[in-house]
DNA sequence: AAAAACGATGTAAACGCTTGCATGAATTAA
DNA sequence: TTAATTCATGCAAGCGTTTACATCGTTTTT
């Protein structure tokens, strides 16, 4: 037995004393062969330490059983939360993923298409549905099948798994509206190339024209995704006159964020100052007070946005989208304003 | 993806009037050819929008420009923060990233490292060194160069990139000691098969030797990585007398839910009960009070390792390691006892 | 001017796997 | 008993690339 190259589909044919024909069909269709000479065959490739070569696989199946992903970045817990979602349930089904990230830059996330779908994916996953059409279209003449996952345009082409960021943003909102604030402003994300954070812009905005509120009345500040964008920016919304009641923010992390600064400026939280957050991260509930948020089903977007490539991959003709459903959590950061 | 209507080497050999080896050394070794004829070729890949088959290219070549990484959970933070810097310093060598999760089972870290050194990868990164022989086994036996992350086991076999957790706890634990602590328990992280978990248990524990406190002054509880495991664990420590003046905890998760239970309880933190936390991840600045930890360079480490793995490729014949520094980051959570 | 060396290109054999088709044995139907 | 059917398995032709080695002009050396 040659120790230094890697056993191959042969070798395992010969110890087991079959054709490397039954050795294949043993892995891809079990049923096609006898108990017996599966037992025998399996032995052969536990004591050899068999795996399959990837390359003779994708070479004569002409499949890759990958999948890839290009996300913003891995460092923001949202997106770790679902792609190792994704991954769970794309190993489920015997795929491995190969995974990229976009720093927030449409023509980077090409660049890194590219790469992906050179390396011979069956399928990929993206954030958002914010990018040139030269991309779309490079997707198209590769015919690779995509979904956009955390948003949810419905008069955009393409296959969503996603949820309505405009009208959760609108429902947290109305909440904050109902309880009597007027001086309300935004911390929102980068709305630059960034659907997911200007739905919610939009939304805030929607809620407030719907209750008779002018945009005057909204004060929208960006930040990046960081503890101090989201406290600089509280301060920025808290150094002009009238203060805001309340503070609606883009993302927990902002929140969170503003929820310090104000503290250390000595205002009450929510007596002073209402806050609120988006994505509902465990960060929501280690500060103090606890975060009032949407909840966003990460990991069940990132299952499904799996699930999706999957069944587009074994033939479905129509788009197998899905509109998930976010869920106001009322915690203690809002409250009426005094 | 529609592999049947792709150009291959050969279309572009055809239409560019030379053979497919020709064509071939234009994409790998450029200068063996004319430039007359590398511009005539380069024309016709144009033309077709030829893209190399990562298979056949893969199964010819034995080189799959790809590397893999297992870690335990892309959930955790850490972890998250670690492999985009790893991703981000192997793009830049144009290597792409493969990824999987072992979900700190070592049975199944053995079988996502067979999938993807099936896939074909030239390099992997692992974290810790807490895994069976057979592991090791097989990573030998396959000619994998791996290297090791989040730890440094000087008299382990292998590349290590990483920290001495057993070191960095000890600092941390003579800290504590150093002001007046004497009644010290720790929550741990899930020490069966994590090395960095057992290791700091057991700096923690060196630290009151060399104290001459005994161990039995010393109550270790373990907790999965989540808040609420912290905060659970928080409170089996504090129903039993006497109480702890100062927890130390494995992580900084634990630790914010340790620090908020105690709150909860009516404690004061530090006046009542220090607390300090391991990592210095995002979080521990979001707590109140803010957190006392050890700063863990993770972006750091991600790319050390992709550096590492690259030189390995690039022959380096001994091993490149590095030993990373961490730092103790005093923050408001711990102080003198009452 | 002949010999040697070189450079550009082509030839063809792998690389490890899948799969349509062929084969032959075992089972069932007639 | 014979024919038809089923089932397990083998055979062998690719899949798209890379890469020794061979070939054949061209240049350099002697």
């Amino acid at each position: 037995m040659n120790r230094t190259t890697a056993p191959t589909l042969h070798d395992v044919a010969r110890m087991a004393g079959v054709s490397t024909a039954t050795v294949s069909r043993c892995f891809n269709l079990p049923d096609r062969v006898s108990a017996k000479t599966r037992e025998t065959v399996m032995r052969a490739v536990e004591e050899l330490g068999y795996t399959p070569h990837f390359g003779g696989r994708a070479l004569a199946s002409n499949r890759s059983n990958t999948m890839g992903a290009v996300i913003p970045t891995m460092e923001n817990a949202i997106f770790a939360r679902g792609l190792q979602a994704f991954q769970e349930t794309l190993g489920e089904a015997g795929i491995t993923l190969v995974a990229a990230s976009s720093g927030y830059d449409p023509a980077h996330e090409l660049e890194q298409i590219r790469t992906l779908v050179g390396r011979g994916i069956d399928g990929l996953l993206l954030i958002g549905a914010a990018r040139p059409d030269e991309t779309y279209a490079f997707l198209e003449r590769r015919r690779i099948p995509y979904v956009m996952a955390w948003s949810y345009q419905a008069g955009h082409a393409g296959c969503f798994v996603g949820f309505d960021n405009r009208r959760a943003a609108m429902i947290i909102t109305r909440k904050v509206i109902e309880l009597g604030h007027r001086h309300i402003a935004m911390i929102a994300g980068i709305t630059n190339n960034n659907d997911r954070a200007s739905d919610r812009v939009d939304g805030v905005r929607a809620a407030m024209d719907e209750a008779g509120l002018t945009g005057r009345d909204l004060r929208v500040v960006e930040a990046r995704y960081s503890l101090n964008s989201g406290r600089r920016a509280c301060l920025e919304l808290l150094e002009t006159k009238p203060h805001p009641t309340a503070i609606i923010c883009g993302n927990d992390v902002l929140a969170v964020g503003a929820i310090t600064k104000a503290k250390e400026l000595g205002l009450r939280v929510p007596g002073d100052l209402s806050v609120t957050g988006f994505d509902d991260i465990e960060l929501a509930r280690a500060v103090e007070p606890k975060l009032t948020t949407m909840h966003v089903p990460h990991r069940r977007m990132g299952q499904a946005a799996a699930r999706a490539l999957l069944a587009i991959r074994d033939g479905a003709t129509d788009c197998p989208g899905t509109l998930l459903k976010t869920q106001l959590i009322m915690r203690g950061s809002l409250a009426a304003p005094a």
